[in-house]
RNA sequence: GCCCGGAUGGCGGAAUUGGUAGACGCAAGGGACUUAAAAUCCCUCGGUCGUGAGGCUGUGCCGGUUCGAUCCCGGCUCCGGGCACCA
């Protein structure tokens, strides 16, 4: 493999590097972990850049730095192999070696030179600076572990508090001098075995002696900047977003070269640029577009002279960036957004991904949004105001997929229990955001349910035709127990399925209700006619966003008109869901010792003073002082004695 | 190395605001029905001591705060994920 220089197009994500930071500490509806994803790959650090002279030239070296404080140690001089000076600066004694190394490096795989454990190499170019500080000299070296995207390609080396460095330094048998004494301990350079690269106190620094090295940086940033040699800033860790791609499926990046008027970007009349359908798919490299001449050779927008169109076309994340705004308005055909219908619908209210998309989709999406916005387009800052970030399914320990062979295959499962069973299974399973196990005796727990739900709708089938609607006021006895727990059941499904996405409880509830239906008797008084229809109607529409396709049989047997999707969601009745008593623990000291039931409403002495009367409650309490008693209105009383 | 999650029965998971730990389901064991099996139904099901009533104990480990901690705080262990020669 060998790298290549290719020119390449991108978009000025770095421009947002503050704001799209800053704005992952005012999204409340995502989850922590992808802000946290998000903000480390935007990695703000703070520091200074840091200017060394060199000798025999005009300008100096920079460097950014977030050690300032560890200045006075700096001993050499690090370049990344790419760095622009670094051809300039090297005396012919060394050009030989040095030419050699960069060859080196250009030929080492970047993935291979990043990796941890790759040694750290360098050669010296001949060349010194001076710091700034010390006025030592520092021989300047390039080095493989230098990265040029990152700050400005220049490091200042100080061997006794980096551990990069201070490798370095031992195989080159560079000076170590140390700046930084850890407490209680004293450092000597020359018995060192690794780099100290915590606070400690500040030794060899001239006036900052004594100081402690994390409040120095404050110091000796300002005391840099009144010397003219360096000044605070910023450094991200994000890059600009290359968005070139040299392959056909894409959309073409709409920019023409002029050999008169340079790059001009294709007239807005002209666009989208559309991929030819002619292209020849040869399999040799380079994009096919760049050599199919009819779409290669187009005239110059602003000169008219013949001129060549840009053949790389846009990464994929381009477009995911920006269908959700696309998709408020599909028809528009007057530009890419309705201006309006973009006001209306945005932000998105709830977006649900994979957790791969952690940081490049959804940082790009947030990006366009920021973009447009301030192009005028959308009135919004962010895209999505809620985040759910869904689980993989798991089966036999592995993440499922083709290539691990642990895959279930669908058809097998249609075809022996249907959709709504393997449906069912894998809400019921995990709350959507955790990964899933799958288990095969899972779904044919799910697949007995569905049967007994069945069954149980046909046999009350007889009892509900016909019956009324149910009269709250005439209710009593078994028919108004039952009726609570469904009243109960929908305000839990409910909520379970707006408020939290948590379908596993959801079904849970449900589950119970069918409990409690099944064992539900007597079924055929006909005065429990109206709460039983209450309760199978309700059953039937609960179920429909879990077994769509089961719930609508089942609501064609009890006699729904129309469609299960038309039907509105039951509402729950508060006084119908409403219990009468309710059971209170009794703690002694902290451990339950019984229950007691008590009306609703029961007032705090009333509870108070049936717990301490409890069956169970009163042994415990003979011959002990009452030291405090907390009541938990309608939950628990707790005694305590001593 | 840094940063984030997480750890609850044999298993998947509940417990929404500090207040009954283990909902719901799976698996397992026992029983009913059956000539038999499947299916279905009923019962048991954290550990431990006890014939029993019941006691003790228990949410990764060690401490703390509190009348009360799966939940809050401090210190660890292990697992998962992200980033990583980032100066």
């Amino acid at each position: 493999m060998k790298q290549k220089e290719l020119d390449q197009w991108f978009f000025r994500i770095t421009d947002y590097a503050e704001e799209l930071l800053d704005w992952t500490n005012r999204l409340p509806g995502w989850p922590e972990r992808v802000m946290t994803m998000q903000r480390n790959w935007i990695g703000k650090s703070f520091g200074c850049e840091i200017t060394f002279p060199l000798d025999g030239e005009e300008e100096g070296i920079t460097v950014f730095t977030t050690r300032q404080d560890t200045l006075y140690g700096a001993t050499f001089m690090s370049l990344a192999p790419e760095h622009p000076l670094a051809e300039r600066i090297t005396t012919p004694e060394r050009r030989e070696a040095v030419t050699a190394f960069v060859e080196k490096i250009a030929r080492t795989d970047r993935v291979r030179r990043t990796a941890e454990e790759f040694e750290k190499e360098g050669v010296w170019t001949g060349a010194f600076c001076t710091n700034p500080l010390t006025g030592c000299r520092m021989p300047v070296y390039l080095a493989n572990f230098v990265l040029m995207e990152y700050g400005t390609g220049a490091v200042m080396a100080v061997p006794a508090h980096d551990q990069r460095d201070f490798e370095f330094a031992r195989k080159y048998e560079i000076p170590v001098k140390v700046v930084i004494q850890p407490d209680g301990e004293v450092l000597d350079p020359a018995t060192m075995t690794a780099a100290y690269t915590e606070v400690g106190s500040m030794v060899n620094s001239d006036k900052f002696n004594g100081t402690r090295s994390d409040a120095a940086k404050e110091l000796l940033a300002d005391h840099l900047a009144g010397m003219g040699v360096g000044k605070k800033t910023v450094n991200f860790r994000l890059r600009d977003w290359g968005i070139s791609r040299q392959r056909y499926w894409g959309n073409p990046i709409p920019i023409i070269y002029c050999d008169l008027c340079g790059a001009v970007p294709v007239p807005d009349v002209d666009l989208p640029v559309t991929l030819p359908k002619d292209v020849a798919f040869t399999g040799e490299g380079g994009s096919p577009l760049a050599r199919l001449e009819s779409f290669l050779q187009v005239p110059c927008p602003l000169c008219g002279a013949l001129a060549r169109r840009e053949t790389d076309t846009m990464d994929t994340f381009v477009q995911s960036s920006w269908y959700f705004l696309r998709y408020c308005s599909p028809d528009y055909t007057e530009g890419a957004l309705d201006k309006s219908r973009a006001e209306y619908w945005m932000s998105v209210d709830q977006y649900i991904g994979g957790i791969e998309h952690a940081v490049l989709h959804l940082l790009y999406a947030r990006f366009f949004t920021k973009v447009l916005r301030d192009l005028g387009y959308v009135a919004v800052d962010e895209p999505f105001t809620n985040l759910l970030t869904q689980g993989m399914v798991i089966k036999d320990g592995a993440k499922m997929s083709k290539s691990k062979g642990n895959v279930v295959d669908p058809n097998g499962l249609v075809e022996r229990y249907g959709a709504d069973t393997a449906r069912l299974f894998s809400l019921f399973a995990a709350p959507p955001e955790k990964d899933l196990d799958w288990s095969d005796q899972g779904v044919e727990g799910s697949y007995r349910f569905l049967n007994r739900v069945w069954k149980l709708v046909y046999e009350t089938l007889p009892f509900i035709k016909g019956a009324a609607v149910v009269d709250p006021e005439k209710l009593t006895g078994e028919g108004k127990v039952l009726r609570r727990t469904v009243h109960k059941s929908i305000r839990r499904v409910t909520d379970d399925i707006e408020g939290r996405f948590h379908f596993n409880t959801a079904i849970a509830a449900v589950m119970e209700m069918v409990n409690s239906l099944s064992a539900f008797e007597p079924k055929n008084d006909p005065k429990n006619g109206a709460v039983l229809r209450e309760a199978v109607t309700s059953l039937v529409i609960m179920l429909a966003p879990f077994v769509p396709h089961a719930a609508e049989e089942l609501w064609e047997e009890v006699g729904g008109a129309g469609s299960l999707s038309q039907v509105p969601w039951p509402s729950f009745d508060p006084r119908a869901a409403a219990d009468e008593e309710l059971t209170v623990v009794v703690q002694v000291n902290g451990k339950l010792r019984d229950r007691i039931t008590v009306p609703v409403g029961a007032s705090e002495e009333e509870t108070r003073s049936a717990a301490l009367a409890a069956e169970r409650v009163r042994p415990l309490l003979e011959g002990k002082v009452l030291r405090k008693v907390v009541v938990v209105p309608g939950k628990l009383v707790n005694i305590v004695v001593g």
